[in-house]
RNA sequence: GUAGGUAUAGCUCAGUUGGUUAGAGCGCUAGAUUGUGGUUCUAGAGGCCGUGGGUUCGAGCCCCAUUACUUACCCCA
């Protein structure tokens, strides 16, 4: 049998682990530097807490788990109804599948917030690093399971804490020396076009063209809108918000003449206003982009939306997504609690990073192990693990290499590895005490005895 | 779901209008070197040319189907 993973999956070998392991340390750093408090949720959940949250797509794309022994269930018939109808239509049956991988890592906060918020202090900040899965067809940066890291505020309306997590993404950024550009948007604005264009049932269908825009054009635009049922009047009245350009300043001036009419609209500037002014002098590193076409598919956001794209070079995925969300919770029973979040794609990121070439030095493709030791037979070997035992309880990464194979063969193995030292104790180095180590990489070869070896080591 | 591309050695890929025994580089194994890796030299192993059918005297190459991978659309981190 030819072993595989399943598409959009992948395996990380020991160099990769390093790049990604240096992201999350930086990521964790600073979401407990910003206060936000770790939690974990199942992989699995009922898939009833993730369908309808998502948006028709999205409910799509859900990993769903088939219940187990289903040829053990006595409601034969019953089941073969509901096949038939999940072959027919989007239907779930709870049936056939009651449980899901969880698509992101807001939704089960929100499930876990009901849950638990007789526990919890509020307004209650945490972060969550784990794998999504993604039932989506894989390509270039799209995977099928990839980590989300989350920093989220519930139970506080305060746009402080969107000005908190923009600095807490311009902090993570700017550690990870990534160019990147914000652009944010209210969804305020988009609830305020629908109204005004008296098709407040077509937000959704709406705000998607428009998502599209710089991928379309303004034709593509409109036209997309007509199929959808938009009427020529609306679409003109949208038409201004396609064709503007210029910096933030100018963009909100487009906007009261768009939406400043309605009380929605108002609102939704406001915020923006709030935001561009508090938000630009305190930032470090990102570009800060009002983007009146970013949309976002997912159903739960209301208010502020974020997305990050790299600012350089050819590949410039979506890299973090966010927002406000004002009734997440209210499905699973709890209500006023709002909502704000943000979510760091790291294996985009890593992707990101490794094409602009921009991990730092210190970490290479090298071993933690930092010396050798070379196995001469039993007796040397016996020896070896006591001096081995006094290396490590002085914290220093050594081994020993277990069989006793060839010498040039032993040495390969420390060169492949990228082990910096090999250490040779045979029986001349067992009476003597003094030891012959070898730096591979400069071919140099000393004699040092434990008390040398342990301070070359320490430096 | 829709459309394009690719499939030849462990890996990356050559392979002429369709013509004898399918190649290279890297990697792997062994030796030069029985207490020294990386460099060098020598030798060796390794392929049902994705799978199934067709055309032909003859197919890695042409045709059809199929599978896998991949890119783009959609949507997203």
């Amino acid at each position: 049998m030819k072993p595989s993973i399943p598409r959009g999956t992948r395996d990380f070998g020991a160099y990769d682990m390093r790049k990604r392991n240096y992201i999350f340390s930086i990521i964790r750093k600073n979401f407990e530097l910003f206060g936000y408090e770790p939690i974990e949720t199942p992989a699995i959940e009922n898939i009833s807490t993730l369908t309808g949250k998502y948006g028709e797509e999205g409910d799509q794309l859900i990993f769903k788990i088939l219940n187990s022994r289903l040829h053990e269930n006595q409601k034969k018939e019953l089941l073969t109804k509901e096949f038939a109808k999940t072959l027919q239509t989007a239907y779930n049956s709870p049936e056939l599948t009651n449980k899901a991988l969880r698509y992101d890592l807001t939704v089960p906060f929100a499930r876990y917030v009901v849950m638990h918020h007789h526990q919890l202090t509020f307004p209650f900040k945490r972060y969550q690093i784990q794998p999504v899965w993604r039932a989506d067809n894989p390509q270039r940066g799209r995977y099928r399971e990839f980590y989300q890291c989350d920093a989220d505020v519930i139970g506080s309306n305060s746009l402080l804490n969107e000005l908190d997590l923009i600095t807490l993404i311009d902090t993570c950024f700017k550690e990870l020396n990534v160019p990147v550009v914000l652009k944010f948007n209210n969804r305020k604005i988009l609830t305020a076009l629908a109204e005004m264009v008296q098709h407040p049932d077509k937000i959704v269908d709406i705000t998607v063209a428009i998502d599209k825009l710089d991928k379309i054009g303004k034709e593509g635009v409109n036209a997309e809108l007509s199929a959808n049922g938009i009427d020529e009047t609306a679409i003109a009245k949208l038409e201004p918000l396609l064709d503007f350009k210029g910096s933030n300043a100018e963009k909100v001036q487009i906007l009261k003449n768009v939406v400043g009419t309605n009380e929605i609209g108002l609102k939704g500037i406001e915020e923006i206003e709030y935001l561009l002014n508090a938000a630009t002098t305190r930032l470090k590193h990102l570009t800060l982009e009002l983007d009146i076409t970013l949309a976002r598919g997912l159903n739960y956001y209301t208010g502020t939306i974020f997305e990050c794209k790299a600012n350089a070079g050819t590949f410039t995925p979506s890299i973090l997504g966010g927002g406000r969300y004002d009734n997440l919770t209210g499905v699973f029973g709890l209500n006023d609690m709002s909502g704000v979040g943000i979510s760091f794609g790291i294996d985009r990121i890593f992707d990101v990073m490794n094409e602009l070439d921009l991990f730092p030095a210190s970490i290479q493709a090298q071993s933690t192990t930092q010396i050798l030791f070379i196995n001469f037979g039993q007796h040397e070997a016996t020896y070896c693990l006591t001096i081995i035992a006094q290396l490590r309880s002085e914290g220093i990464a050594c081994e020993l290499y277990p069989d006793q194979k060839k010498i040039p063969k032993q040495f390969e193995y420390a060169d492949k590895k990228k082990i910096p030292l090999v250490c040779s104790i045979g029986s001349q180095e067992m009476e003597s005490g003094v030891f012959t180590v070898k730096e591979l990489q400069t071919g140099l070869q000393e004699k040092l005895s434990l008390a040398q070896l342990l301070q070359k080591l320490k430096r």
